[in-house]
RNA sequence: GGGCGAAUGGCGGAACUGGUAGACGCGCACGACUCAAAAUCGUGUUUCGCAAGAAGUGAGAGUUCGAUUCUCUCUUCGCCCA
């Protein structure tokens, strides 16, 4: 018998798999299709342990999948575009394309390495011009169904890099590179029209009963529909304004009203454009970010205007309006009413320019001290303070009066107003997808006719330059358009925009004419499950929701509503981190003999102080190399591993020792295979056997398999861990059993090498050669008659205590156990002195006797 | 502040529709092999108790013959939104 060298073993099995083409994937309208796509990674240059988890899930699902005839595609590409590889090439003097090809390159080696069954015939990368060609084709559809436009909007803008951030990219309002007070600019901004679709995106959350419920309400929050109503204040004091629309959720409080807030954007501005206080003010209300965390967070700042709004409940309320720099022209109509007894941001507002706080609604309705403070009311309760609407219940009764009084008065009328606003795509960037517009000489927007696509990246190109690059390449963005000369786009598409289709490619991966074929997408189409981490659960998700109703939007052909059938998020992997005098030190630079006091490595004497398990990252340098583990433990272990500690869905931890244990199983396995095929394969038997009863390899293997199915559909990847380690426990005892029927141990031995090849493909693998099997095989079918015993064990119960098991036959009825019990020696000494008031008696698992 | 979720041995975690709590692994202890150690194998391992037995799934109540599982209140932690 060989040690199992999974170095040799892996890698001849990744190689035969590869030369017979065993996962190429084709279109078979006999079969079953099951799409299984995990979420495609940034070629950062290795693969991270998040990876091995995420492909991990997704790999044992597709073959599990296709072991059942299914018919899988399970492809693999790159998320290519973005930010690392243009400052990497910036450092380093590269080119971002040459950076990102070799990355994929080594990536690629990585992930073949884990055994993944990929079709990686269907290879993609977002940053080919075959690939982003037919997103620029897209962008021009949704251009001609009106779901793309450019306005002037607000961004993030970094003074020093001369670039636009994204809100994550603000950190403390400074730009996260260069560390600049962030400001907030007004720039020409490409737009997909998102909300378009909120209803839908909405609504049709419903139907994807295979997602976890988490990432719906998330996504319902992100949303945000609120309902409420949109009424019109008369306005005094300027001849040339006579009414400002607000929308408000509250029409209840609007007794409450001392002020009404305005955006610096509002077209009441232009009325104080000359006005230098005022330029002032909107100077600085442009130093607080655009985020809503930022706005709830910074100072409330007004500026007072000459204008007078009459309260539309009660003419005689008069009230100031203020320009203020916490309502933005995008929410509503730029104009909010302030109740400040309701509304924390109006109170905080209110006290510092000493405006009345007027509370309109109380807890209860006998609270006769109920007084605001420096804390609003929001909760529930009832109105007062307000004529009409006075002991109306908050909410359910005020809200719906105050619409209905206002729509009969006709100043107001219901409406639903939505959280959620358009997607921003515009990039000030060189590394991402190019826009496929052009400005002619009047500055008009021309769409670059699909004939003249891809506009290609320009190459090898000055990255060293202050703002986006592509600015600088005047020849680059000439071009011409029917005769006309005209100047390209230089933003390029957020990423997002990238990810927000890739599924359907998959689907026609080198169909050079269009992005898909109609008729792959039908078949492959929707995704069955998509896998992948948590932290997408809003962005990329709900911009892949939106650009596939996007693309059936007025679309006959392509009638697809949502892409992603089932999705799983998996969980974070963690490790604890160590700092040594302020600095964060990586698990290799650490020893530790009793697994609590770590030391330093280079300096033996320091002690490290051990923080918490943190999910891994390069700043905190708690990370472990896959490519490392896999050289010391081979690809089957670490499989094994990162599924065994924890459920799927939830984090794990990496542990030294749960690694080498499943390295240790493995060798264990391949030691008990040698001796099963030794022994009982082939050869008459020379072990020396021992008598042992209760054992059935039919019903031991019968069992497992409906328990490993049961935990495949399930998700319950971690319990699958510890029913293999139960299959070992027990055929490695089954093994020496004198009552051993030899035929049976082989058959069942087989099918149970097929239950370990979704977790462990490689063993699996080299097993069943070892003993001259074929290398395609299908999923055992369970042996119903082998799922319950003859025997039950029934627990016996006292007033609801356990006090014993007995064993007998299946089915036995009422009568029979209960004079078993009777006559069990250790049990009958219970009825003594007692009277049997009653006793529950479930079938073939428990009796309870309820005694006086 | 609102929403969602979680809490089980020294640790990670099992337990189908209420029916043997602690599967499986790690760690630990003891034993075998060894001059010795590592590796490997075997046995044990919720707590208290010598034992019979008792207690026990974050805390408290409730429903039930019976609750880790269902209901209510509370505590702590995590995530999302403010």
């Amino acid at each position: 018998m060989n040690r199992y060298n999974f170095k040799i073993i892996e890698k001849k099995w990744q190689d035969y798999w590869d030369r017979n083409n065993f996962f190429k994937t084709k279109i078979d309208k006999n079969k079953k299709k099951f799409y299984c796509l995990e979420m495609f990674p940034y070629p950062s240059g290795k693969i991270h342990m998040g990876h091995v988890r995420n492909y991990t899930i997704g790999d044992v699902l597709s073959r599990y999948k296709s072991l059942n005839g299914f018919n899988v595609l399970h492809p693999m590409g790159w998320d290519s575009f973005g930010m690392p590889a243009e400052n990497a090439a910036r450092q380093n003097n590269l080119d971002p394309k040459d950076w990102t090809n070799e990355n994929i390159k080594n990536m690629k080696v990585q992930l073949k390495e884990l055994g993944l069954s990929i079709d990686w015939d269907r290879e993609i990368s977002t940053c080919s011009p075959d690939y982003y060609k037919h997103q620029q084709e897209f962008f021009l559809d949704l251009f001609d169904k009106g779901l793309v436009y450019r306005k002037e909007n607000y961004v993030n803008w970094d003074p020093v890099d001369q670039t636009v951030l994204a809100n994550e990219q603000v950190i403390n309002g400074k730009g996260w590179r260069s560390g600049a007070v962030v400001e907030r600019k007004k720039l020409n901004q490409w737009f997909f029209n998102i909300t378009k679709f909120s209803h839908e995106l909405l609504n049709d959350l419903e139907n994807l009963k295979n997602w976890p419920n988490k990432v719906k309400v998330m996504q319902k929050n992100w949303i945000g529909k609120s309902f409420g109503c949109e009424l019109d204040f008369q306005v005094s004091g300027n001849p040339k304004i006579d009414k400002i629309k607000c929308f408000t959720t509250r029409p209840d409080t609007l007794f409450g009203m001392s002020f009404m807030a305005i955006s610096v954007d509002h077209p009441v501005s232009e009325f104080y454009k000359n006005n230098k206080e005022f330029e002032k003010f909107k100077i600085e209300c442009s130093k607080t970010g655009t985020t809503e965390e930022s706005i709830a967070q910074a100072e409330k700042l007004g500026f007072k205007t000459d204008l007078i709004a009459t309260n539309p409940f009660d003419e005689k309320i008069k009230v100031p309006v203020y320009f203020a720099n916490f309502v933005l022209m995008d929410y509503g109509f730029g104009a909010v009413f302030g109740c400040p007894a309701h509304d924390q941001r109006d109170l905080d507002f209110a006290l510092k320019y000493d405006l009345k706080v007027n509370p309109v609604v109380k807890p209860s309705k006998d609270d006769e001290n109920f007084k605001i403070n420096d804390e609003a009311y929001t909760g529930p309760g009832i109105i007062f303070n307000s004529k009409f609407l006075n002991d109306l219940k908050v909410p359910e009764e005020s809200i719906p009066k105050a619409i209905e009084i206002l729509e009969q008065k006709k100043i107001g009328e219901k409406k639903i107003n939505f959280r959620l606003k358009d997607w921003g795509i515009s990039r000030q960037r060189y590394w991402g997808c190019p826009i496929p517009i052009a400005y002619n000489a009047k500055n008009e927007i021309v769409k670059v006719p699909k004939d003249k696509l891809p506009i290609k990246l320009p190459e090898k190109i000055d990255l060293n330059v202050n703002g986006n690059p592509l600015d600088h390449q005047k020849e680059w963005k000439k071009i011409k358009i029917e005769n006309e000369e005209c100047t390209l786009e230089t933003d390029t598409l957020d990423t997002f925009v990238d990810s927000s289709w890739y599924f359907l490619r998959f689907c026609s991966p080198t169909n050079t004419k269009n992005g898909f074929d109609i008729d792959d997408i039908k078949y492959w189409m929707p995704v069955d499950q998509y896998i992948g981490g948590v932290e997408h659960a809003i962005l990329h998700l709900l911009y892949s929701r939106f650009f596939t109703k996007a693309l059936a939007y007025n679309n006959d052909n392509f009638t697809l509503s949502e892409p992603f059938e089932g999705l799983f998020t998996q969980g974070m992997v963690c490790h604890e981190t160590y700092k040594l005098n302020g600095e964060w030190l990586s698990p290799d630079e650490v020893l530790s003999d009793n697994g609590k006091d770590f030391f330093s490595k280079k300096n033996p004497k320091q002690k490290i102080k051990v923080g918490p398990s943190e999910s891994m990252s390069k700043s905190k340098k708690n990370t472990i190399d896959p490519a490392i583990m896999i050289q010391n433990y081979g690809a089957d272990a670490v499989r094994f591993f990162i599924l065994s500690d924890s459920p799927p869905e939830k984090d794990v931890q990496w542990s030294d020792q749960g690694m080498q244990a499943a390295h240790k199983f493995i060798q264990k396995f391949w030691v008990l295979h040698c001796e099963i095929k030794n022994n009982f394969f082939h050869t008459e038997t020379t072990k020396k056997m021992v008598e042992e009863k209760n054992f059935d390899i039919d019903v031991f293997t019968n069992q497992i398999l409906h328990k490993i199915t049961q935990n495949l559909e399930n998700f319950h990847y971690n319990v699958i861990i510890a029913n293999l380690h139960e299959i070992y426990n027990f055929f490695s005892k089954v093994i020496f059993n004198k009552n051993l029927n030899i035929k049976s141990l082989n058959t069942n031995y087989l099918k149970i090498l097929k239950i370990i090849s979704p977790i462990l493909p490689h063993l699996s693998s080299e097993c069943m050669e070892d003993l001259g099997q074929p290398s395609k095989f299908n999923w055992p079918t369970i042996e119903e008659k082998y799922l319950s015993n003859d025997v039950v064990k029934i627990v016996i119960q006292f007033n609801g205590k356990k006090r014993g098991i007995i064993e007998c036959q299946k089915d036995i009825n009422e009568k029979d156990i209960i004079d078993l019990v009777k006559n069990t020696t250790d049990l009958k000494k219970y009825f003594l002195n007692s009277e049997i008031m009653k006793n529950i008696y479930v079938k073939n698992k428990i009796i309870n006797f309820i005694l006086k």
